[in-house]
Order: structure tokens, then sequence, then C-alpha cells
DNA sequence: CTACTGACTGATC
DNA sequence: TGATCAGCCAGTA
């Protein structure tokens, strides 16, 4: 299986109202340094998808921190649909991600993902 | 195969 | 606390 579908397949199945940081999804795939690789494939999803990856932030719990060149309106639009689920953001638009972050294990990773 | 790029992170300054 | 730099991985040219 690809290293995007996996991430969109995770992805795809996080609860409303929890959250997963970019590094984490990258650690429950196997690959704890492919965070960016994470985001690439994150960013190949298309505009109207079905995948929340609005519940994948930076690892401070915070959205678009860096980069972000062809997607501007993803901060805005991901921190709305965020804050439409409980979550709360401070005025810096952080939030702490402990609370909301989503506990798996890496079993249940493989269940997931048909391995 | 090499080079460049990017929804990332962690260390440094 | 905030900006920079340097490694990371996967995809594309």
């Amino acid at each position: 299986m690809n290293f995007p579908e996996k991430v969109i397949k995770l992805v795809s199945v996080i609860p409303a109202g929890r959250i997963l940081n970019y590094g984490q999804v990258a650690i429950l795939l196997g690959n704890p340094k492919a965070a960016r690789a994470v985001g690439y494939a994150l960013a190949a999803l298309p505009a109207g998808t079905e995948v929340p990856w609005h519940r994948v932030v930076g690892k401070d719990g915070k959205v678009g921190k860096v980069s972000l060149q062809s997607s501007k309106y993803i901060e805005a639009e991901q921190q709305r649909r965020l804050e439409s689920e409980g979550i709360i953001f401070d005025e810096s638009g952080y939030f702490p991600l402990q609370p909301y972050l989503w506990q798996l294990s890496h079993i249940e990773v493989q269940a997931i993902l048909g391995e």
C-alpha cells in the first residue's frame, strides 16, 4: 500500500473532536521521520474531499505553521472546522494538543490499514 | 540516479 | 517567544 493511501486511510478514521499531529501519523505508519511525507499526502487531497484532514495539525496544536504556499486559505478553514468540533483555540491560534490527541496503538493502526 | 520541493520537526541562536 | 537552519521522507521532473 502506498504511503499516501495509508495516511488517508488513517486520517479518515479519526473521530470528531480528536486530533493527530503529522509526526504522530508518521510514527503510526512506521516512519517516525516521515512527517513531511504525511503533509505531502494531505496536500494531494482534492478540495471537496470527505477526509477530515483538518484533524491533522502541527506538533504544538498549531495550524498552518510553516510552508503553506498553495493553500493559504487552509489555516483559517482548518481552525474554523476544528472549533466547530469543540476545540478551543487561544489568541495565538494554538490549542492544547494532549486533551484532544487520539490515542491508539500500532496494532489498531494495522487493523485499520488492513495489514 | 540526481536535484528540487513541501499541510513537518527539533535544535540553535 | 520567535526566527533560522538543517535533517527527515516521499513524489515529481
